[in-house]
DNA sequence: ATCCCGAGGG
DNA sequence: CCCTCTGGAT
């Protein structure tokens, strides 16, 4: 039939219902990074890769005490950067990676951080996930952050069927008001990380199950409502 | 063992 | 497409 995009058999999950849904559930979902500035949210968000936002934040008040901004920053001493980025993994990329990019702020944007996709994906460690995350929690700007959540739900509900970050974009731009792009983004990561894992996903405790065309298809979680109730945060 | 809201390079 | 960079929590 027609409807079936998802290769799932079911058609794809009305995208509006589901975040309003999503909405009631978690009505506490956002960014999860403490910033103050775009700067700080710019710098805490490539910090994030592959750690979790609280082990950011637990190292982001000594690193903008110490180097506030891009300046400073660009200046730091490497071994010293990888001093206080160490809990986070990846600290000596990390180390060099913040002080190019610092370095790139200060020279190609007099030490702003620009508003603006394409010449936020041109500084060097901002990936275009990076670069959404910036314009829609900082500047306002609607921005669909494709993480490994936002990725895999888009596919599960029948959204898209690309494993590509760059085009799952495009399909889930296509299916979502554009006002709701960056708060919908939250929501499916509240709901990825709490409901709909990766491996096993818990249907059982689903609010969006009738909708889902990914509904029981392959191995779920028997205890999914006692997941729901252990859940972090 | 496996998982964390990734990006760059081969 | 794959691999690497890395540590802490569970």
């Amino acid at each position: 039939m027609s409807s079936d995009r998802t290769g799932l058999g079911r058609p794809p999950a009305p995208a509006v219902e589901v975040d309003d849904r999503l909405t009631e559930q978690w009505p506490d979902a956002r960014c999860e990074l403490d910033f103050t500035t775009p700067f700080e949210l710019l710098v805490a968000t490539v910090l994030s890769a592959q750690t979790t936002d609280v082990r950011v934040n637990q190292v982001t008040p000594e690193l903008f005490r110490r180097w506030p901004g891009p300046a400073g920053l660009a200046a730091a001493r490497q071994e010293e950067l990888e001093q206080v980025l160490r809990p986070l993994g990846f600290f000596r990329a990390k180390a060099t990676s913040l002080r190019g990019l610092a370095a790139a702020l200060l020279e190609e944007h007099g030490g702003d951080v620009p508003a603006d996709l394409d010449a936020l994906v041109r500084l060097p460690g901002v990936g275009r996930k990076t670069a959404n995350v910036v314009l829609g929690n900082a500047f306002g700007i609607p921005g669909i952050t494709v993480d490994t959540h936002v990725g895999r739900l888009a596919r599960r509900l029948g959204w898209s069927t690309e494993k590509d970050a760059v085009k799952a974009e495009r399909d889930i731009a296509a299916v979502l008001p554009r006002e709701r792009w960056t708060m919908a983004c939250h929501r499916l990561i509240f709901h990825g990380r709490r409901v709909c894992h990766s491996r096993k996903p818990a249907c059982g405790a689903c609010v969006l199950a009738d909708l889902c065309p990914s509904y029981g298809v392959g191995e779920t979680d028997p205890e999914a409502a006692e997941a729901l109730v252990k859940l972090p945060e």
